[in-house]
DNA sequence: GGCGGCCGTACGGATCCGCGAAGGTTCCTC
DNA sequence: GAGGAACCTTCGCGGATCCGTACGGCCGCC
């Protein structure tokens, strides 16, 4: 969500945080599109003025690149705004003043549209970590880290469920298939190689935890 | 298209038309269903008051049964029927009186979002590679390629999600139909006539990239 | 301090991919 | 209908990459 008055972005962010979204805040296009594309968020929500960049040039180049949902804001009402911003690529035009309502009900009706036009699966965030199966990709911080398909794929079942213990067992079963003549060892290496790509500090797992005597975990975001 | 009043039906029908949209119009909400189920359109501008059944009521069963989009419009423009709307599944929202260019403008980004748009296909580009469904023809730094269906089926599917990865088996089920069981060997086969048409150096792939033990991707622009 | 579980390394083996070749099919031409 | 061309599909091989396991050392639990 991107807004040079930090009230209303604050404001914007509280509504769809009770929501259940997760939500990145920035205060200028320029930023705006830095963090959309680094972090490739399910939405971006675009205040029309703004400094550096503004929201229709933003808008504008976002949708040149991406077919990312974008969600327009605008404190002038003007029809010719919002004719202009939809046409550049804008899927959904709010003014100012934004009812909390509405805005969460346009997102929700947004993110159902694009989440059931099978484009890409939303993406796994747990702190700084993202997996994105669409793409096959997981990224530290922005950062896109070179995953094995096995590593990937334990990452990913992690992370589907952050908190929750997995054993070698089930880990097994799958993401490797029922191959069962595979020694719980081996996720063992798997995990290490993971860790060793993942975490700045491999000794001390930020995200992908050892349970002792039981398994494997995510962290909680 | 749904509404009661022949006049304001005509109304819409007119903006439509002249930008190009293919529309038919029905008078009640049965006969929207009806319409909706056979003639299966891209989109569905339904006005809420109509008799039979509501406009609310056939969006909820329309959305029940496919993902078309759904825009609906109506005289009472307060803020809890938008909601009601949005949240039984209509994609967009408009108050009467319908302003002729906004509704175009909606129903434009509607289709794009939907990617149904009965417009002019566009062109697909990564780089200098250029994808053109609608002509059937692909183009490297502007000069015209010659690809055979499964190639050019290969390259559209994946330049329509650059980044994502495709397994075989979707490539396969995507553009080959969901033919007699082909191996999937195959489809390297094809990737690999399709590098040797579209790539400078087949060896080091600037388009289609193979993910070691997933599938292949479009790179990213 | 003993013991069970975890980590790092290294290496043989399995898997996957690129690519050439060849047989089969479809479609067009004459 | 015969002939031919383009296309699709499979097969097989070599090479690159990844996987699975064993083993020794380490750590944490009791």
């Amino acid at each position: 969500m991107a807004d040079d008055d930090p009230k209303h972005a604050q404001l914007i962010r509280l509504y769809l945080e009770r929501e259940g979204h997760q939500v990145l805040t920035v205060g200028d296009g320029r930023a705006a599109l830095e963090m959309a594309r680094s972090r490739r968020p399910d939405l971006v929500v675009l205040d029309v003025m703004m400094p550096l960049v503004d929201g229709l040039d933003v808008c504008r180049i976002l949708r040149a690149e991406s077919n990312i949902a974008i969600l327009l804001v605008t404190a002038r009402s003007s029809e010719n705004d919002m004719l202009l911003g939809l046409d550049i690529g804008a899927d959904d035009y709010l003014a100012k003043p934004v009812s909390p309502r509405e805005l969460t009900a346009r997102v929700r009706a947004l993110l159902r549209r694009t989440g059931a036009s099978d484009g890409p699966a939303s993406i796994l965030r747990v702190g700084d970590l993202e997996v994105d199966p669409g793409r096959f990709e997981v990224r530290v911080a922005g950062a896109p880290v070179n995953l094995t398909a096995k590593e990937f794929g334990i990452v990913e079942l992690l992370a589907r469920e952050p908190g929750r213990v997995f054993t070698r067992g089930q880990i097994i079963d799958k993401t490797f298939g029922f191959e069962h003549d595979v020694s719980e060892r081996t996720v063992d290496a798997h995990v290490v190689n993971l860790r060793r790509k993942i975490e700045a500090n491999p000794a001390e797992p930020r995200y992908v935890q050892t349970v002792y005597g039981r398994g494997y975990r995510m962290a909680e975001r």
